[in-house]
DNA sequence: GACGATTGCTACGAAGCCGAAGTAATCTGC
DNA sequence: GCAGATTACTTCGGCTTCGTAGCAATCGTC
């Protein structure tokens, strides 16, 4: 939340005595997970910058932006649980304070007792508009990067995620799956289909 | 902890709604934060597991690690939390948890009795280097990267970070100073020179 | 239609992190 | 040598996250 860099020359001198002591491979390993780490920290604190003049988090945020972006302006939490990844209980969490907010409010499914719908509110939706533009300029607009350079940060890091560990990719796969059949079914009843 | 991946599948919808509604490079910025994020939880959640075999944070090993590293076994907290960037009352908890393992030791700086120097103990040695072992292993050489391409990534990052937030680098560069001539301080009573 | 398995959500509790306030020691300028 | 600023660390309290266990509703199979 509020760590953002090492100073570089800390970072190169650590480098060496690992280069030392290690293996070259695990030291441009720790490298890589070192940069990440540090941009991941960087960013994250300009995000949550920007989200607390808010009064939201960057998860409440995320799950008011898809909800904004709904053309039901619903979604069942469990939905919200398996697409953004984020543990039930946790989703729970976020509801309840974007309902304290007044900026969601539960609902419960209409044809199945089990699940409940956030619905996002007036003062929801302006408040993810808000956010979301605020977000943009302050952050995502100023990343000091080309954007041909963007394109191909994008593609490296998405290379380590694909190769790095299978394992969470086909996770992922499985999961849309899952959430295509489940959109198609819950929104069928109504006569419309949301493809994932 | 537990969060990876979003769907590709839902990220690319949500990148067109984005697309539709807010500027291409609002767009592909988010396409890199949402990349250095989700890249980083993959990581982070590679290395925590690790960690939690040995008892530890990645916040702790990283203490751990830089106290092992260190030629005289001990660093000052305020060190520890300017060189690292984590937050006074974020070292003290760290220490304290050390500490309570055995890994690490409290003492009192010998001429000034405001600093606390954290002496690692042979313990602490011993898990430090098991715990990196295994992070090395584990994780950082299992980077599904060429050796070429994690260069590349880690000089965009470097680059995105640079240039990204100016702000932060001179704070960095303002810390390393700082830091070099506290060392160069401390460690001059000893005769020695530990140049940041 | 009924029983076991599954699914959806919540309550509880532990852990980590950190901002702010507090205490103690040291340094600075006079 | 002494106020006042600075520095170092800790305590406190709050926030976020998430694993686990629990309850309630639903589904699938017979």
């Amino acid at each position: 939340m509020s760590a953002a860099d090492v100073p570089p020359a800390e970072v190169e001198a650590s480098r060496r005595v690992w280069l030392e002591r290690w293996d070259p491979e695990a030291a441009s390993g720790m490298a890589v997970y070192t940069a990440v780490l540090r941009t991941y920290q960087l960013l994250n604190d300009e995000v949550n910058t920007v989200m607390r003049r808010h009064d939201l988090t960057f998860a409440r945020h995320q799950v008011l932006a898809w909800l904004a972006m709904d053309p039901e302006s619903s979604l069942t939490l469990s939905w919200i649980s398996k697409t953004l990844r984020i543990p039930p209980a946790t989703v729970t969490n976020i509801i309840d304070r974007l309902e304290d907010e007044g900026l969601v409010r539960r609902v419960p499914h209409p044809s199945d007792a089990r699940t409940t719908l956030a619905v996002i509110t007036a003062r929801g939706e302006k408040v993810a508009a808000e956010a979301t533009r605020d977000l943009n300029e302050t952050v995502y607009e100023c990343i000091g990067l080309s954007e041909p350079k963007r394109r191909r940060l994008v593609d490296l890091l998405a290379e380590l995620r694909a190769s790095g560990n299978d394992f969470d990719v086909e996770q992922s796969d499985e999961a849309v799956q899952e959430v295509g059949s489940r959109q198609a079914k819950e929104r069928g009843s109504d006569g419309r289909f949301e493809v994932a």
